[in-house]
DNA sequence: TAGATTGTTAATCGATTAACAATC
DNA sequence: TAGATTGTTAATCGATTAACAATC
């Protein structure tokens, strides 16, 4: 099927099922039901079915989904079946943070630079990375054709490093900076916000 | 009008309606309109309006919106017009970024203790705070009435300190750990996971 | 076979949008 | 007054769910 006829809100989720789905496995399981998901996951098992069913039918009448199999299919479907070289720009505590994160790799991404314009960083180790400078990620993105960015910078410096960015032909970008980034419908941005998130539960609080 | 009439997407838009405002307003803006939000937030002007009207008329017609009325319209309603005391659980990399960060004050959001059960980290100064003893997270929680956490420790520890804080009465964690939480309805949990986000978006690319 | 669970359809539900009277 | 923009209604659009035939 082709992708712009998925909703965006079913591709949203298939990242949870991939989670759970992996998580089941590390309990040893190797058979799971839409049921099952949808109970882990506070959804219902007929949504879970019918995002699947969008993408191909992978389970099995009577008994559900074999796990390992469900897991290869969602990998291909997001584009994670390989690994995704991804630049950091900002080398400050959620720089130094998401370079010493261990779980991007098997998850499809590899952090394969990190930068930072401050001089006194430049040239310094932060895991197996060293800290280049900002004025090297023309040459790096274009070498390694990198698509996909992470920004870690603060708020006032977000924006122009964003424009850069994109300039350079990124078209992913994991926003960490507290502003709403303005980019061309091509480019894709998406927010972390800790702030958001509080902002959201003291609603109901 | 009463709080559960109000679909949780249309809480989902409110901070970042807030998070605009407070953009325009560095911008020494004073007025702005529902067209001029929902282009620099990507909605349309029509929804912008119907959310705002679940909780009343903060327009002029002809007019549009007083930046600084609807901000503090928008605290109340979100209840940031106020400070939330917050424990911070882990004083990892990702811990310790969290603690510097200095964006929470001033949006409703105080991080007063910071824990870890590493005998190396407890003492040890980060920002303004001193790691202190996961065994102190019961008595902090009940003599300073804390009600959000935000859980910054790794996989494996995450279900059982969440199980912790559920326990404590925390009633909304800001979850940082990649795994799904299972809490009790009356609890929040607001799950922020680079993995999820990367694999969104690669599925576009 | 009996029991279980998928994939899919049609019905329901809910969110978004278009349009406009009200009014600043 | 003329122009602009709100708040709200009704229509549209799209997502979720219920239900069940198919089938393992």
């Amino acid at each position: 099927m082709s992708q712009d006829q998925v909703p965006e809100i079913v591709v949203d989720r298939l990242p949870l099922y991939l989670r759970m789905l992996e998580f089941l496995k590390k309990e040893d399981k190797a058979i799971t039901s839409s049921q099952e998901l949808a109970d882990r996951l506070g959804l219902s098992s007929a949504q879970i079915r019918k995002d699947l069913s969008y993408f191909g039918g992978f389970g099995k009448q009577g008994t559900g989904y074999a796990i390992d199999y469900l897991i290869k299919q969602l990998r291909q479907i997001l584009h994670v079946d390989r690994v995704w070289d991804v630049a950091l720009i900002g080398a400050g505590d959620l720089g130094r943070a998401l370079a010493h994160y261990q779980g991007f790799e098997q998850q499809g991404f590899r952090l394969v630079a990190i930068f930072d314009n401050a001089p006194k960083k430049i040239g310094t180790a932060v895991g197996d990375l060293h800290v280049q400078d900002m004025a090297e990620l023309p040459r790096l993105v274009r070498e390694k054709t990198i698509r996909v960015a992470i920004l870690a910078v603060p708020a006032d410096a977000a924006a122009t490093v964003a424009a850069k960015l994109v300039e350079l032909g990124i078209c992913a970008i994991l926003n960490y900076a507290p502003i709403t980034l303005n980019v061309p419908p091509n480019v894709r941005v998406y927010h972390i916000d800790p702030v958001i998130g509080l902002q959201n539960m003291a609603y109901y609080l």
